[in-house]
DNA sequence: TTGTGTTTTACGACCTCC
DNA sequence: GGAGGTCGTAAAACACAA
């Protein structure tokens, strides 16, 4: 899968000033003293933001973002799967709260409910913007300015 | 404190598309 | 085949009641 260049990933800042230092040995790419790094405010802010904007991020926006947030574009990859993934956790939970009382879920129409799998028609960056433009996608407070 | 539940990074396995 | 998608999971970080 996707490469990662040792020199990539040397030193990610967080609020601990966590020092993440690629391991190599058995080929994992885990850390050396830290199992995983905690990314700052800052940048979460900027990826939720992105996220927020469209949740598949084009390769040119993936590359861009990674340099200014310095970050590795495969950390920024993985993070928007894992944002997406959280996305379906808590709409699967909202759902299943909906349909716990006696009232049906209103017509599935929550846009951020993914239609199965990725957009389809290839890493379409046209599916930005699923979220409307003036997306009701809660951005968390602490993101917010 | 500490025990416990939740959230956040990171990965591997598997799948689809070009 | 490679890139990127989901899904499931590991383990660190975090929140918080007891």
């Amino acid at each position: 899968m996707c490469m990662l260049n040792e020199a990539e990933i040397t030193k990610l800042g967080s609020k601990e000033g966590v020092t993440m230092v690629t391991l190599w040995t058995a080929g994992k790419t885990r850390t050396k003293d830290k199992y995983r790094v905690v990314y700052t405010d800052h940048q979460r802010l900027e990826l939720e933001k992105e996220f927020h904007y469209s949740r598949y991020i084009t390769i040119r926006r993936k590359s861009e973002l990674a340099a200014n947030l310095g970050l590795t574009e495969r950390q920024v990859k993985i993070w928007f799967q894992n944002r997406r993934a959280k996305e379906r956790k808590v709409n699967k939970k909202k759902q299943q709260q909906q349909q716990q009382p006696s009232q049906p879920p209103p017509a599935a129409h929550d846009v951020t409910a993914t239609p199965a799998g990725p957009p389809l028609g290839g890493l379409c960056p046209s599916s930005a913007n699923l979220l409307g433009t003036s997306s009701p996608m809660p951005v968390k407070e602490e993101y917010l300015p």
